[in-house]
DNA sequence: GGTTCTTTGTGACTTTGGTTACAAAAGTTC
DNA sequence: GAACTTTTGTAACCAAAGTCACAAAGAACC
């Protein structure tokens, strides 16, 4: 497989990683909705996303979801790399936002290289502290912020990830990822566009 | 100073680093209450609790708080590991539950010990991958769960911290710990109570 | 044993968010 | 373009939690 990974994809590991990531890694191509990890799995791989996006949510037990965070290109779903070495199952869940490719990076030569590349554990703890801070921002934000701040960066975060003020997608999926319900979402969105802060339109929110 | 730190405490690393734990480390004694950590503080060393029990927790810009895990004896405030590595400031605040005893190790051996000590490697790894398991069920219980079923859960918590059915605090605390106010707490105590689940007193509440 | 401080109890009210139940609008399919 | 599906709008209502205000009980201090 002619795989090229860019350095500037993950400029922590040195080039001799690199060639291992390239020589061992196993490429996926995952379509927009494909779910990677589901909750309660086996983990089996560690993902290093190369390009797209996953989202990772948590559910509980009655399938109400909430949106952990996004997994962005030279990342990692940090899960994997502990869960793996321990044959831990899943916490959580993944699911591609768009169109998106990974490398699978068997829970084997992960360890290998914990042997031998200090990069990768660098690589590695990066990605934990980095995902660490991202969870204590969800439990602020649920803890103290109302749903309609909530709402307000969801939007912010959506439009930031593809670069412009128009977000695709519909109340249900704000209110899935936010873990409530759709017409508290449609409310307070129409809230929102009265006072002039948001355009609404069928699968279509613009930012103003 | 003749620190000696058992076995037991740490099994997961070898008799090498447990020497340089004893010999490198710095023993303290923190009081009940004391603050290890405050937020937006400069993290200067990795902490390794050997008795006592460290309460970890998140404040809002309004002062409110909310109570994130316990750490107890043989762990560490993870965050510190990377935090101090790149100069980081804390995200979080640390205060003894009760009187404390923790040894503090620098951020300049522990590095040193990454490369020399594959142990400390694996118990790093062991201590985020831990913390990031208990900071989804935060996640969980504050997204998902009414502030009764969370008031139970926090009571079951300090009950087995100390192994007894009798919970000294006030409904204050409990209010900040949960994030909520002294008189919602107060109210659902006081159903509890009714159901026959608890018994109140001052400064103490008993699991039935 | 009277004063003060801390803690708890509680009623009344407000706000926020969740639920139910339908209707209307916007796309899709045939 | 009629029938159907998906998405959004909205009113009415309910439940949970937050707030305000004040009383009362329990400890602690002279």
């Amino acid at each position: 497989m002619a795989l090229s990974i860019p350095k500037q994809l993950i400029p922590q590991i040195d080039e001799a990683l690199r060639n291992e990531l390239q020589s061992k890694g196993h490429l996926k191509k995952l379509e927009a909705g494909e779910v990677m990890l589901r909750e309660n799995a086996n983990i089996k791989a560690i993902p290093i996303i190369l390009s797209g996006t996953l989202k990772v949510s948590r559910e509980d037990q009655a399938g109400k979801e909430i949106l952990l965070y996004y997994v962005k290109p030279g990342e990692s779903c940090v899960m994997s790399f502990f869960g793996g070495l321990h044959h831990d199952t899943s916490k959580i869940k993944a699911v591609a936002e768009e169109s998106t490719e990974i490398l699978l990076i068997s829970t084997e030569d992960s360890n290998e290289w914990v042997k031998k590349y200090p990069s990768w554990i660098d690589f590695i703890f990066y990605l934990y502290h980095k995902r660490f801070e991202e969870l204590l921002e969800v439990v602020n934000e649920i803890a103290f912020q109302k749903i309609d701040e909530r709402i307000i960066h969801l939007l912010n975060k959506k439009a930031s990830l593809n670069g412009h003020k128009e977000i695709i997608t519909t109340h249900q999926q704000i209110a899935d990822e936010l873990g409530t319900s759709r017409e508290v979402v449609s409310r307070l969105l129409k809230q929102m566009e009265i006072e002039g802060k948001i355009a609404l339109s069928r699968n279509k929110i613009t930012l103003l």
